[in-house]
DNA sequence: AGTAAATCGGATCTATTAATCCGATTTAAT
DNA sequence: ATTAAATCGGATTAATAGATCCGATTTACT
């Protein structure tokens, strides 16, 4: 139910990437692991991988960069980026760690749990990219500190 | 808000040795470890740290072993196991990272993410070891597997 | 064509968590 | 007293996640 460090960073990036997307072309990496406060090489590693799941799309060469189209910002829901780098392990994982906990073989908090992490991945599938960055551009919300 | 692996060995543990120290005195490390399938030498890691915490109480030397008090048994939370073996951080943890998310300065996600982060605490605040293990006496739930 | 600015991709290093090892200590039973 | 069964505690090892390095590739610009 926590995200990798990775997945944070690249959940950051892709805001970022988002947001420069409506305002200008694109963002170089550079900027993007400035402006998210993250390991320059570390955020290369994981924008690649964005890449090639068809989040954001890459331009090499000078003027080069990051971008996300806008279908994408309008469309693209939290849980696929997280699916797109963790995988969907956190979604079956118990909390107990049992390996086969489910409704037939509970964990003793089993019934306690499913019901706040079924709001939790409704949240994650219904927020959007669009709606993250409308905050972040009223100046509500921010990607670094 | 995922548990580590010594905290889910432990809190299966502590669910163990509570249930044994209702029908037998105290249960061994070598039976404990078998019954929540987990390592033993790791299982006696944490049972040490969970001693000195004051969770359980141990007795050395044969006929020795780990047991739980009534009154724990019946007013122990199961957040007090989670912070005595990962400590509080996952409580004032950003989703996206942030080092100071908060009401003042949220990450994009915050407002989404904290009914779903109080829920999940006043969970683990009312849930006591007493709850947890009448779903297992019962045979309704089960600690390995 | 040449150069410099960018991403790409594989290998490597580092830090943290998970797990093990083993000798020391305690204590019940013979 | 001796032995054996247990926990205690410090040191070490293994596995995984986090992060870095560096050469290869692409491409805009002169």
């Amino acid at each position: 139910m926590t995200l990798s460090k990775a997945c944070e960073h690249g959940i950051r990036a892709s805001l970022y990437i988002a947001q420069q997307s409506v305002l200008i072309e694109r963002a170089s990496l550079k900027d993007i692991a400035l402006e998210i406060d993250a390991p320059e090489a570390f955020t290369a590693k994981i924008l690649q991988q964005l890449v090639r799941q068809g989040i954001i799309s890459s331009i090499q060469g000078p003027k080069g960069g990051f971008s996300m189209s806008k279908k994408a910002i309008k469309e693209l829901k939290l849980i696929q980026i997280i699916h797109a780098i963790d995988g969907d392990t956190f979604e079956n994982k118990c909390v107990l760690g049992l390996k086969l906990c489910s409704e037939i073989s509970p964990c003793p908090v089993h019934d306690q749990f499913k019901h706040i992490k079924k709001d939790y991945l409704k949240m994650l599938q219904k927020t959007t990219i669009h709606t993250m960055i409308s905050s972040l551009n009223e100046g509500i919300s921010c990607l670094k500190l």
